[in-house]
DNA sequence: CTTAAACTGGATGTCAATGTCTTATTTAAA
DNA sequence: TTTAAATAAGACATTGACATCCAGTTTAAG
């Protein structure tokens, strides 16, 4: 259903968000997170792409939030790495369907929708603030501070 | 979002809905439809191997419907291509969530329930009951048949 | 200024999804 | 019983997602 970039970008941002406004290494990000380092490297370089980061070369660099929080939200994440693809027209090109959906599409497309919308409403820092015991990322029920 | 296979399969099955209770050869399905026949073909196979379909060898065999269209669901259909894949636990193997989801993967996996849900509770035959001008796979906005 | 720390970019590799093709195997019809 | 119609099965291509590796570039720190 979702894609590992994906739940790995999204992991990503959680844990610096987690983490507080310093900048983070790659390296750091990829062990708490459990992603592959090489490749989170590109799924970063995408969240930058976007706006979503900012990373900083050489010594003393790293990787840190472009934006508070609360500010930022899953569809935001989403949508830098992996584009929600509504069905705009008909798959089969029907011409007489056009943008008009049929039965089939235009169910395909409210779960699509539904999707959009628990997204869009869901911003990273609902994430750190739901009372749900286990904490995203994080083995103890206490949440890891910096 | 949805796979091609996913896609394929509920047009295929759309199509034999559509067409009345006589059987249809693999080769009118991948028309009607637009999905190559050889990969419908073996698309075909897998909702035979869920018995969602007969399919019949030999001169005058084909593909035909094994239910009733009011009890085939879209889930079915789905689940026997490519089963929902609900987040039961957590992705990243933390022991103090096991089964317990966090707040990133408890509203991810929200999503995929609502589709479930969603794909539940529609019958193949509210597809074509849908007032909906366009039809499903047709052209014209009266219905195909036979 | 030199060096080591970090990210950047490109090449390369692996695997699963998608798609094609060819040779069986089954079966109804002639 | 022969034949043509259809699906079955498996090999083979293609593509994109996922992943690794390495040389290059930037930059802060010493």
């Amino acid at each position: 259903m979702f894609s590992k970039t994906v739940e790995y970008a999204l992991r990503a941002v959680v844990h610096l968000a987690q983490s507080g406004p310093d900048s983070r290494k790659t390296q750091e990000i990829a062990e708490s997170t459990q992603v592959p380092s090489a490749y989170l490297s590109k799924v970063l370089q995408s969240l930058q792409a976007q706006g979503i980061v900012n990373m900083q070369r050489g010594a003393g660099g790293g990787v840190s939030l472009a934006h508070e929080m609360d500010a930022l939200t899953i569809l935001d994440i989403v949508n830098a790495v992996e584009p929600v693809q509504r069905i705009a027209s008909c798959p089969l090109g029907l011409k007489s369907h056009g943008t008009n959906l049929c039965s089939l599409h235009h169910r395909m497309d409210k779960v699509i929708e539904q999707m959009e919308e628990e997204f869009r409403s869901t911003t990273v820092a609902d994430l750190l603030a739901d009372p749900n015991p286990s904490i995203p990322l994080c083995e103890s029920k206490n949440k890891k501070k910096k």
